[in-house]
DNA sequence: GCAGTGCACACTGCATGCAGTGTACAATGT
DNA sequence: ACATTGTACACTGCATGCAGTGTGCACTGC
């Protein structure tokens, strides 16, 4: 609740350079779905787990009616699971759920990386280079919370270098849902993906659309085709403790 | 609020069929969700229209909190724009927004007639035959509405027959916000489209999936090209009464 | 006239309280 | 032992109320 400094009043008539409060403090519905979100994909919250309302809004020390706003924001998102008069739970995915969604993301990656080719803007593009040189630096030995923050603002990167915002919206959502499970990659895998990501942006900076909206695809399937053959003997995603597993969780069959 | 035979307890002991009702009936949160979400596709709300939750909650008959639930999860799907401490407004797209979802729809629809294609399950394109046979008898003469009933259906079918959920889910969503500009079609509009729809359904029945893509792509480029011609001098995409437009929007400017 | 101030109204953000529903578990009868 | 009923508890759904914020308008002094 970062509203500290109301009491401070105007005194003296200069111009005082006074952050606007009005328009940069977010309301607590939304500081609660950020919040969760993070708390969600960093996996704070694991998969089928309970989210009561009122525990979290102790947690958050906020009252219900915030929490619950978030819980259907997050809901429309798919991170989180509603079913009437028995609360919230995070979501869980099914093997078929991750394929579909890899699936699409692979077709929509593709998409964007073709605009980005058509469009390879210079400036975009240098930031681009900026981000890739310092996951080349870091990409092997970086703490694996560090390579997915990197590996997020790469491909965000790329979104805004496609320029269109409603795909790039799309993406991210996907990305968002399928983040949780590419999460342990050894070193060796960090490495081949950072290759990847220059050879993207090699193929987006000659304006090669059909080269680089093939890498992008594959990009994403490869990656999806490890995560599935990692999990093919299970159909849920997340290892749950058992006993502690969401009900209907094939696992339990 | 359709809880009115609660009274009727079991009388006999014999199992008494009756309805479960526990789980049919929806709290007022979903249903203001979707008649909200109705009202505004048929057009009932316009672009950039207020909604002002003690209004709307008067309107439903319900308290501001199932509304406000409910305008949360409109905006998480673009259909409706939440300003904080402003309120919420019907979602106004302006010209480029229309350009970015057609071109994901166009990438998304072709995905999925490639994999209905693939799959050309036999029940499914049998119902899709159906479809298309009974759109065949009205499509020209159908009133608008009931044309746009029977597109949706025919779409609706075809991502089923894709057998991607979570790819008929979002294609659903970008036809939901763009449909509102594809309503008024003439006879002669309406008899292509359809004629669109037989073609895309023959190249899925012979599981030709490049031609089925390329076909259902092209399909939704089509009828954006002729929305995006109409509205090519003018930035925001429905027509408000001058001085009733959104602020910010260029036909202002 | 016209910038600046104060005020009133409209609306959102949030907390609180209560009724209704789901669920687990003990009590009861068979 | 087992099905059935009763009951207590936990939680969700929703209404209500109030504080805080945005906005338009009258008022003031110039």
């Amino acid at each position: 609740m970062d509203i500290d400094d109301l009491t401070t009043e105007e005194t003296s008539p200069e111009v005082r350079r006074a952050r606007p409060l009005g328009r940069t403090h977010s309301p607590l519905c939304d500081l609660v779905t950020e919040q969760l979100r993070e708390a969600i994909l960093s996996g704070r919250y694991t998969a089928g787990e309970r989210l009561v309302e009122e525990q979290l809004a102790q947690e958050f020390a906020v009252s219900r009616n915030p929490i619950r706003e978030a819980l259907r924001i997050l809901a429309a998102e798919g991170l989180v699971e509603v079913r009437p008069r028995h609360g919230a739970t995070v979501a869980v995915m099914s093997h078929q759920d991750i394929c579909e969604m890899i699936e699409v993301r692979a077709t929509l990656e593709g998409l964007n990386a073709r605009l980005a080719a058509r469009r390879h803007d210079p400036k975009v593009v240098a930031r681009l280079e900026r981000v890739l040189e310092k996951g080349r630096r870091l990409a092997a030995g970086a703490a694996p919370k560090e390579f997915i923050a990197l590996n997020a603002e790469f491909h965000n990167l790329l979104a805004e270098a496609g320029g269109n915002s409603t795909l790039g919206e799309m993406v991210r959502s996907l990305r968002d849902r399928t983040a949780l499970m590419f999460s342990p990659v050894d070193s060796v895998e960090a490495d081949r993906v950072w290759a990847e990501h220059a050879e993207i942006t090699k193929a987006v900076i000659a304006g090669d659309e059909e080269l680089a909206a093939l890498l992008a695809s594959r990009h994403v399937v490869r990656a999806g085709e490890r995560l599935l053959r990692e999990n093919e003997c299970s159909d849920c995603v997340r290892g749950f403790p058992k006993g502690k597993r969401p009900q209907g969780c094939p696992n339990d069959a």
